[in-house]
DNA sequence: ACCTGAACACCGTTCAAGT
DNA sequence: ACCTGAACACCGTTCAAGT
């Protein structure tokens, strides 16, 4: 059957930035970081390597745009509340950002290390927490030291040491349970008495969601004691 | 001039897991982490790239071995002082290593996500910061929620979005001064505060080490007053 | 038994040759 | 003018061939 000339070879989607950004956010929350290629991206398209360059300047343009979709998926600020509450929602929206793509810490991390500026996107966020934290009476100094108290807070990560990695394979290093109980003796006892918490979630040892409202909450609380103390 | 045979195709100093990992801290630390290579490794050691594999199981593992490396650094738990100053001590020490090595964050964020556990050495080092805390009379459950709390800053990192990067070429996508200040409103009455500031270093914009002890601080004060409703 | 060169299966990106 | 295949300069790691 003959179709109109030219039109059979184009894809039935015209590239475009959004799509060439998406196909790679849903790259790395399959694969993680190490899965992200260009060529990969492109496969997965439907279309050859060079043509993605049309909409992205390199690889780490690229990153930065996908930086920029993550924080569009952060929920705009609540109107007509508290700063403390406004503060507290949109950190913890940007955590569930976060736990969708546990890939961005990683990547937002060796971003800011090569960029003089964050990302316009996180400017916008970032401008929007201050803008919150003005409106809340905070004087302008004591946000400029909220903003380093917060530090990741702020996007929802807190670059825990510790988190629980269910379903990753043993490392090839770990050793024996006694050992370990042996050579770490307090990191024994603390994770005997997290095992038997009864508030802890079963089986997966402690409650991410609550520990990290927790350490919010401790931060929140003292910044509100701050600012009490400057008014 | 002869020589004992085999003695002149022997390296002078013979190859070890130590001096791998030193040329590999010693690259990150020039170059950053896109300047490590298994083979750029072995360039600087004089050696073939794969006899780097006898001492190295894997990239991964040499990535282990270097967070290791600079555990390493971190000045020992301080003697006869209270929880509070020794931990602050630590975190401090733990701060300056980081300086020396910028590259470490990310690192420790990659291989923290790829890991079921923290290397070997950063486990000792948690379960001194564990002890020094219980030492401080902390009940065990406290001391779970404060690693939650202290987050990275354990590590001397706080994740800061908005650090000084001075020298870093201006981004592509960098706007003129003037549209900044229109479109982040916030942000710019924020660096003019900063720059004005008599408080904070000059020419820096603002004072680093202050805001992080600042932030520090609270964290710490943070806990003190929960470890008082507790006991 | 040890060591290592060549090879394999990838990268990101340039560039010139095609339409 | 636009698009793209081939090529370039790299990767980490396997493996077989050398000693």
């Amino acid at each position: 059957m003959a179709t109109q000339a030219g039109a059979v070879a184009q894809p039935r989607v015209p590239l475009s930035r959004t799509r060439v950004l998406g196909a790679a956010v849903a790259l790395a929350d399959e694969g993680g970081v190490d899965a992200l290629s260009m060529r990969r991206i492109a496969q997965a398209l439907g279309v050859v390597p060079m043509a993605l360059y049309k909409h992205v300047t390199s690889k780490n343009e690229l990153l930065d745009g996908m930086i920029d979709v993550l924080v569009g998926e952060i929920d705009p600020p609540a109107e007509g509340t508290d700063w403390k509450s406004a503060i507290r929602r949109r950190v913890l929206s940007a955590r569930r950002m976060l736990l969708r793509h546990p890939w961005a810490p990683e990547v937002i991390e060796a971003r800011m290390k090569a960029r003089a500026t964050p990302t316009p996107a996180l400017l916008e966020y970032l401008d929007s927490m201050v803008g919150i934290f003005r409106g809340g009476g905070f004087p302008i100094g004591l946000v400029h030291h909220a903003l380093h108290v917060m530090g990741s807070r702020l996007l929802g990560f807190s670059q825990e040491l510790f988190e629980d990695r269910p379903g990753r394979a043993p490392d090839t290093d770990a050793l024996p349970a006694e050992e370990m109980a042996a050579r770490f003796p307090h990191l024994a006892e603390l994770a005997m008495a997290v095992a038997h918490d009864p508030e802890s979630v079963v089986g997966s040892g402690c409650d991410d969601q609550f520990e990290f409202e927790f350490a919010l909450d401790l931060t929140l609380d003292g910044l509100e004691r701050l600012l009490r103390n400057a008014s």
